[in-house]
DNA sequence: AGCACGCCGACT
DNA sequence: GTCGGCGTGCTC
């Protein structure tokens, strides 16, 4: 049967009409449509044409047949930016399996009314005596509504738009006729909240750059003159200059016309390097962050798309800011988690970063001290070409690294959560008026079990995915289900301290003052930074020298430089390569060279105390020598054994209903169908089980993975387990797919 | 967002 | 009666 219906989005502007409506397609059309496309249609009691986006072609349409209008043509010849974008949310929506309108949504921005509010302002036209004149004559005809507008009108010259709206209760028909009447105006303002202040473009002092800064800026800009843009990795340790490439490279598209998108993970946008930005470019550069108000945003984004602006600064979403010649992609800190979407579409700001470049014909940017395998696979393969910056431009040396083995400390008698090196170094620093950073990684806190005199850490027989403990006191592996009950004694050693490990940041600053009584210790967690400038303000603080002692979790390892910090101790450096999920040891890498990182930045030397259980495992033992091609090596290994990406592919499929067993069934037959119909296709299945976190609302979730070689394998997989959904009526359920699972579900 | 419909008070 | 303002609800 032909599909002769189509299901559109009118516009994205008001929550109202943000739903999908039905359209006939007429014969002239039939054919030539696909999700994606811009056509015109009538739209409500005036059959007035309006633009729309097509999501998907159907054969039977829900709505009611004789009831749906024809589309009338095809709206062609749209302002190439739009239309890039939808290509985008079509693309979004095949590579990671998300309907055309989740798709569309997360690229179109949505016009918010806070826009409007913010923006509307109602002018009085006439004089006061005039106004309180016709405010008499409205009551006398009973026109309330314009009555109560005037009264206030009188008083005050200029009204904002939601107090009219909201307060006094006057619809939008009332103002336009006063304003047919020439009472009054409304006025929409253009101006633009500028979220740094102005600031002027300062001639600062060239830098000199390296031989290899040189080189890349050269090559990237060769290929670009050549019409043949591409990919480039930049591994570069913290202080080798990259933001100086960016830079450069930025300045040289802004020549040629071209414009630049800057990604930066969700919280590491430090005023630190916002301002570098600022001085060189002034003000065509903007910058998007979450303090922004969606007008705030959508000024921004009009900006953008305006001309007015050459570069914008922002985490994911700024992806989608709609540059009309996009000429260069930057992805600062290529590797972080937050380049990953959390909600459907779960795209990759890394891989759309590329369609994008791709489409538009734009260099792409990556930069890192530590690159995702993924991309570091991608620069071995030759998809991406590798750069290397090795040197600290700054002059700081590399710090110092000892790995203390806590299984020793404890044998020799040392119960406390500090070593004897960590303890020795704090006071030293303490004495001399220095800085310390403590890390303490709280992440796979849900508890993994590992036993204090051997290190032993309990795995899944099948899957080596550490276990966690259950409420129940059960053990349980969450990639396949399988469970054990809880042991008193290590299988390995048979000593009695197994446990899980837990120590909050709470637990461990009152540690600090019971054995450092006279060091200022500011600590950071989600607890201590619930408002929003707390983040600010704590690391101001830091950084203005008023505490001597910095201790938190991960968020503290990020971006901020403290020439003062030369001693950062790890306090448990192996919670998390086990924690659960293939990724934990890359992680973990990543995370304790970060950390190493933040010592000795300025003139003085750091030195770095990693306390760990297992201090042969790979990826602290590499951190320790700061040797990312080691572990790299090492990793990817392990990847390949297990079939893990980049080298394989997985995909995880996401089911969630508030009826148990009917969950469970599905999940079964899901599975089954999978296993059934792609044995022999090379695939690896996990599952199917109940996810990580089995309940939320009330809600039942599971899971099934299914790892395999080609991509285009796992889509197949995709569509034929959606339309077994659809064949068996499973609609009654909640689904997701993630081409990326880099957590747990 | 835009448009029609229906309600309600005022005026011929 | 009917005219016009004003709130409400729907649009495939």
């Amino acid at each position: 049967m032909e599909k002769s219906f189509a299901k559109v989005i009118i516009d994205i502007s008001h929550e109202k009409v943000d739903r999908p409506f039905e359209y006939k397609i007429p014969a002239s059309l039939m054919g030539k449509l696909a999700p994606g496309m811009c056509v015109n249609v009538p739209f409500g009691n005036g059959n007035k044409l309006r633009k729309a986006y097509i999501l998907e072609l159907e054969e039977i349409p829900e709505f009611p047949a004789p009831k749906l209008k024809e589309i009338a043509s095809l709206a062609e010849g749209q302002n190439g930016v739009e239309e890039q974008l939808i290509a985008l949310a079509a693309w979004i929506k095949r590579t990671y399996g998300s309907t055309m309108i989740q798709a569309l949504k997360t690229v179109l921005p949505a016009k918010q009314k806070i826009s409007e509010k913010k923006k509307k302002t109602i002018l009085r036209l006439i004089s006061r005596d005039e106004a309180v004149a016709l405010q008499a004559q409205y009551i006398r005809k009973h026109q309330t509504a314009k009555a109560r507008v005037l009264e206030e009108l009188t008083e005050q010259e200029c009204l904002p738009y939601e107090l009219v709206t909201e307060k006094l209760h006057v619809g939008k028909a009332t103002l336009q006729s006063l304003e047919k009447e020439l009472v009054l105006k409304v006025v929409s303002e253009d101006v633009y909240r500028d979220p740094v202040g102005t600031l002027q473009a300062k001639k600062c002092e060239e830098k000199v750059l390296s031989d290899e800064q040189k080189r890349i800026i050269s090559t990237v800009l060769e290929e670009y003159d050549n019409g043949s843009p591409g990919c480039y990795l930049i591994h570069g340790i913290t202080g080798s200059g990259k933001t100086e490439v960016y830079i450069r490279l930025i300045e040289q598209m802004c020549r040629r016309g071209r414009q630049t998108i800057v990604l930066i993970p969700e919280i590491a946008l430090t005023y630190q390097t916002l301002m570098r930005f600022y001085q060189h470019f002034g003000n065509r550069v903007s910058v998007l962050n979450s303090t922004l108000s969606a007008g705030e945003k959508y000024d921004q984004i009009k900006r953008a798309r305006d001309g007015d602006i050459d570069i914008i600064i922002g985490p994911r979403s700024a992806l989608f800011t709609p540059f009309p010649k996009l000429g260069l992609i930057i992805m600062d800190e290529e590797h972080e988690s937050s380049y990953k979407s959390d909600a459907v579409p779960r795209f990759h700001a890394r891989e759309t970063a590329q369609e994008l470049a791709r489409m538009c014909g734009a260099s792409l940017v990556l930069g890192s001290a530590t690159p995702s395998l993924e991309a570091y696979y991608r620069a071995q393969n030759g998809d991406y070409r590798l750069f290397e910056l090795n040197r600290r431009l700054t002059g700081g040396s590399l710090p110092t690294v000892h790995v203390v083995d806590l299984r020793k400390e404890l044998k020799e008698g040392n119960r406390s959560v500090f070593s004897r090196k960590l303890q020795e170094l704090m006071k030293d620093r303490l004495t001399r008026g220095e800085q310390i950073m403590l890390f303490l990684n709280r992440r796979g806190y849900a508890g993994f079990i590992s036993c204090r005199a051997c290190g032993l850490v309990l795995k899944c027989p099948h899957c080596d995915v550490s276990l966690s403990e259950h409420k129940d006191g059960k053990l349980r592996c969450h990639y396949c289900g399988y469970e054990q009950s809880m042991v008193s004694k290590c299988p390995e050693c048979g000593s009695p301290y197994i446990m899980g490990f837990k120590a909050g940041t709470q637990q461990i600053e009152e540690q600090i003052k019971i054995r450092y009584p006279k060091a200022r210790v500011l600590r950071m967690d989600a607890d201590t930074t619930s408002t929003k400038d707390s983040y600010e303000e704590i690391l101001a603080a830091f950084s203005e020298e008023k505490a001597d002692i910095l201790l938190g979790t991960q968020m503290i390892v990020k971006g901020h430089d403290f020439p003062k910090v030369t001693l950062v101790g790890v306090l448990a450096a192996d919670l998390s390569p086990f924690a659960s999920d293939y990724r934990a040891g890359e992680r973990t890498f990543q995370l304790l060279t970060q950390a190493a990182g933040r010592a000795g930045r300025g003139k003085l030397p750091g030195e770095v105390v990693i306390q760990t259980y297992q201090p042969e495992h790979y990826s602290i033992a590499h951190a320790a020598k700061q040797d990312y091609k080691g572990f790299y090596e090492e990793e990817l290994l392990y990847r390949e054994l297990m079939s893990y990406p980049p080298v394989s592919h997985m995909m995880a499929f996401l089911l969630q209903m508030s009826n148990e067993k009917k969950g469970k069934i599905y999940i079964e037959q899901i599975a089954s169908l999978v296993k059934n119909r792609f044995c022999g296709h090379n695939i690896v299945t996990i599952g199917p089980s109940s996810a990580m976190i089995g309940k939320i609302n009330d809600v039942y979730r599971f899971v099934f993975y299914i790892k395999c070689g080609q991509s285009e394998e796992l889509e197949k997989i995709r569509e034929c387990i959606e339309q077994y959904m659809e064949e068996n009526e499973m609609e009654d359920c909640n689904t997701s797919f993630d081409f990326d699972p880099c957590h747990i579900y």
